[in-house]
DNA sequence: GCCGTTGTTTGACAGTCGACGTACTACGGT
DNA sequence: ACCGTAGTACGTCGACTGTCAAACAACGGC
C-alpha cells in the first residue's frame, strides 16, 4: 500500500522543460500570493522551505499555492527530512522565454515601490 | 433612455494608467484566446476592429475576452461607426512596467514556432 | 517510542471563468 | 423606412479557483 511512491523520498511531479506552457506560468504568477513567493524566491536565489513564507492564508491554501507554481513548472520542490525544499526553476524558465520572469519581477518590484 | 452615455459615442470605461495592476495583465494574457488576440495586435502595430479576429469562439464570447483585455488595462477600445476598434496599450504598458510585453510577446512567438 | 514540527489530504463552500444561445441595440447603406 | 452587419446584454451552465477546517502522514529529536 505504498501510494506508488517509495518512502523516504516522497516523489513530486514537475513538468518537462518542454512541457512548460506560457499561459500556465502567466496564470500561477497571476496571483498576488503567488507573485509575492516567486519574489521572495527570487531575492533570495536558493531554496527556501515553504514555513520560510509568511503568508496570510491557510497551511492548506499554501499547500495549494505552491502545487500551482509548481505544476506550471515556475519552481522546483525537493524534500529535505520534513521541510519542502522551493527553488525557482529560473534556469528552464530563461531558457524559454528570455526576459520573462526577469521583467515580471522589475515589474512586480516596480509596482510594490509605487503602491 | 439614453443608458448614461450620450449616443454617437458610446464610451468605454478603461482603467487609468496607474490604476493598471499587474496581476490583471498577466491574468489577461493568460488565456490562449487573448494571447492570440494580443499578439495580432502587436503584430499590426495599429488598431483593429474584433471582426478582424478570427476566434474559435461565439460573438458574445468574444466581446467577453475584449472586455476582460479592456478591463485589465491591456488594450484601448473606441467605436468607430459600427465597428469597435482595438489597440494595444503599448504606451501605458512599457511606461509601467518596461520590457514585460516585449518579454511576453517573444515568449508567444517562440512557443508557438515549437508548437 | 513518543512528540512536535512540517506539510498533505479531503471535503466543503462561495466566487469567478469561459463558454454558449437568444434577444437586443447601434450604426451605415440602400 | 428597411435591412444587414457589428457588437452588447442577459441568463445559464459546468468547470475551475481560492479559501478554510479538520484529520492525517512523515520525519527528526528527545
Amino acid at each position: 500500500m505504498t501510494t506508488a511512491a517509495p518512502a523516504g523520498s516522497r516523489a513530486l511531479p514537475h513538468p518537462a522543460r518542454t512541457e512548460i506552457r506560457l499561459e500556465s506560468v502567466l496564470h500561477a504568477l497571476s496571483d498576488p500570493v503567488r507573485l509575492r513567493v516567486v519574489r521572495e524566491l527570487a531575492a533570495d536565489g536558493g531554496e527556501l522551505p515553504c514555513s520560510h513564507f509568511d503568508l496570510p492564508v491557510t497551511k492548506s491554501t499554501t499547500t495549494h499555492h505552491f502545487r500551482v507554481l509548481r505544476e506550471s513548472g515556475v519552481v522546483r520542490q525537493v524534500y529535505r527530512g520534513t521541510a519542502k525544499m522551493n527553488g525557482l526553476r529560473r534556469d528552464d524558465l530563461d531558457a524559454l522565454f528570455p526576459g520573462l520572469l526577469d521583467s515580471v519581477l522589475a515589474a512586480a518590484r516596480r509596482q510594490a515601490d509605487a503602491g
